[in-house]
RNA sequence: GCGCCGGUAGCUCAGUUGGAUAGAGCGUUGGCCUCCGGAGCCAAAGGUCGUGGGUUCGAAUCCCGCUCGGCGCACCA
């Protein structure tokens, strides 16, 4: 069979050199050597685009991640999400789409109600008295100093009485440290949303009113029904509490009224990156959005859901709980490992793994931290051309016999950079952001080993100028890689 | 009980959509600085891919059972 196939190939010579039948369902081909070099001049010549693709065509496509509630700082949690999140946004926009990253904010509900009580509660403590942080309460100590700054700030109550005041300066300042925590991890987003807005534009209602309409609702023991059961959740869902339990709507309406502004705003495309502790909301939000009956696929948003993190301190776990108050957040590790390391840690596994985060690895040890590998690759490809006497502006394929490649860890690194394009579109297609960090990896392997192996200075003009290309395309690829998951590409470290 | 996610080297994890002899980091052992930066390189040891079936020319990968671990199954979010 195969040679009837083989016998049966006109291949030009100059594209494929040579053809071999190995073994069963194999017929190898050996590519010729002036194609894989061919990929040099084109890295030069896209520099820092190299790898981008068009295939989103600009289409836009909301990604939400993070999404804390302001309750408390960031944990590490978050921080993972922050990571894969932002990761994700980079791919698809370098595949083409028009990208929104989107956080929102639960700044209403029950547990905004508790961050009040508890600051109320410190706020007692500080004046002498007794007093308990409720049930379900918040026991960090930042919630003692929120308490602290809101006298400071608000000597007419200086009881902190007024409940909805102290609510609100809860939450401002909870925002602010978060904002300023993914500032300092470098993550920035487009729109803040916050679920308050959706009743007071009157969202909240307008979904009511559109799942009535739709004949999906009814009354039971005194509480409002959405009868998911017929779009396939395996129980039917409360709209709102009957009035012996409050009477509100439960958080599934306005998640509902989330969504739902999402598609009216355009997005015929939202990826929610979210913890695995919270998979139950994936089915009930698709399901809802379906019972409003407004022409959204099934499928939609779709999920990227990441494991949990566990964070391993002095050889035992540190429990993260932000109930509890005592947990890693991602201002202590951005603090202690840097954010080129964390975002590389907390990017290299896939996100359905468990992640286990080693504090004491990635502090006492950082200098180990795989992240100085790729980007050690990097400065020392910057640093050849700057024994070379040149720049990376200035190196140019034009003219170069690049056919003195001939090594064959040359070829192998050539296969290596011409595979980028499609990496980032399979990684973008599957929103793995992961594939990009043991793309590089491989790569440098690649590069530093070809480095002890050949020289590039001083083995003759014309394979030294062939040389300098292939370390000005590596360094271009290992700069867009590492551009493209927030990790930095230094020219020295 | 039901659902989702995992189980790959001592440890932490990859495995390019079903291909050839399963890889990396850390750790262990042994080499390499007269040499463009040693945060590096080379080599060795280390595997029943949780387990039992099935599909296929071919399975870590797809299907079913079992098992272990994590998470979720509210008129909490």
């Amino acid at each position: 069979m195969a040679e009837i196939i083989v016998s049966r190939l006109d291949l030009p010579k100059e594209v494929v050199s040579k053809i071999g039948i190995a073994g069963p369902g194999f017929i190898n081909f050996w590519l010729a050597e002036e194609q894989l070099s061919a990929v040099l001049p084109v890295i030069l010549r896209a520099g820092s685009s190299y790898g981008r693709s068009s295939v989103g065509k600009g289409q836009p496509v909301n990604v939400e991640f993070v999404s804390a509630n302001p309750t408390g700082p960031l944990h590490v949690g978050h921080g993972r999400q922050a990571a894969i999140g932002d990761a994700i946004a980079a791919l698809l926009q370098w595949t083409g789409w028009k990208v929104t990253r989107e956080f929102y904010y639960n700044d209403a509900g029950a547990q905004i109600t508790n961050l009040g009580l508890s600051v109320q509660a410190r706020i007692q403590q500080l004046r002498g008295r007794d007093a308990a942080i409720p049930e379900g309460g918040y026991h960090g100590d930042y919630v003692r100093d929120i308490a602290e700054q809101y006298l400071a700030r608000h000597p007419e109550d200086p009881e902190g009485k007024d409940a909805p005041a102290v609510r609100r300066f809860a939450v401002q300042a909870l925002r602010e440290e978060q904002d300023h925590d993914l500032r300092a991890f470098g993550v920035k987003f487009d729109v803040y949303f916050l679920e308050s807005s959706l009743y007071t534009s009157g969202k909240v209602e307008q979904t009511v009113k559109r799942l009535d309409d739709a004949g999906h609702t009814y009354e039971k023991e005194g509480a409002s029904w959405l009868r998911t059961t017929d779009f396939g959740d395996d129980k039917d869902r409360v709209m709102r509490k009957s009035a012996g339990k409050g009477g509100e709507y439960t958080y599934f309406v306005p998640d509902v009224a989330y969504h739902w502004t999402k598609w009216e705003r355009g997005f015929r495309r939202a990826i929610n990156v979210q913890g695995a502790d919270h998979h139950s909301t994936v089915t009930r939000v698709r399901v809802g959005l379906q019972a409003l009956e407004v022409g959204i696929p099934q499928g939609y948003p779709e999920y990227v859901l990441h494991q949990i993190v566990t964070v391993m301190k002095g050889g035992e776990e540190v429990k993260i709980s932000k109930r509890a108050g005592s947990y890693v957040t991602v201002r202590d590790l951005v603090d202690q490992v840097g954010q080129d390391a964390m975002r590389y840690f907390l990017l290299m596994r896939k996100a359905d793994s468990h992640f286990v985060f080693d504090l004491d690895l990635a502090t006492k040890q950082s200098e180990e931290n795989p992240v100085y590998y790729v980007q050690y690759a990097h400065t020392r490809m910057a640093g050849i051309l700057r024994t070379a006497g040149t720049t990376a502006g200035a190196v140019t394929a034009d003219g170069v016999d690049l056919s003195l490649l001939t090594e064959a860890d040359e070829q192998e690194l050539m296969k290596h950079l011409a595979e980028f394009p499609t990496l980032v579109e399979r990684a973008a297609e599957n929103l793995e952001p992961h594939r990009v960090i043991a793309y590089l990896d491989d790569l440098a392997r690649l590069a530093n080993g070809w480095y002890h192996r050949h020289r590039v200075i001083g083995v003759g003009e014309a394979i030294e100028k062939a040389r300098l290309v292939l370390v000005r395309a590596v360094q271009i690829v290992l700069a867009n890689g590492l551009n493209l998951i927030g990790v930095t590409a230094p020219e020295r470290m």
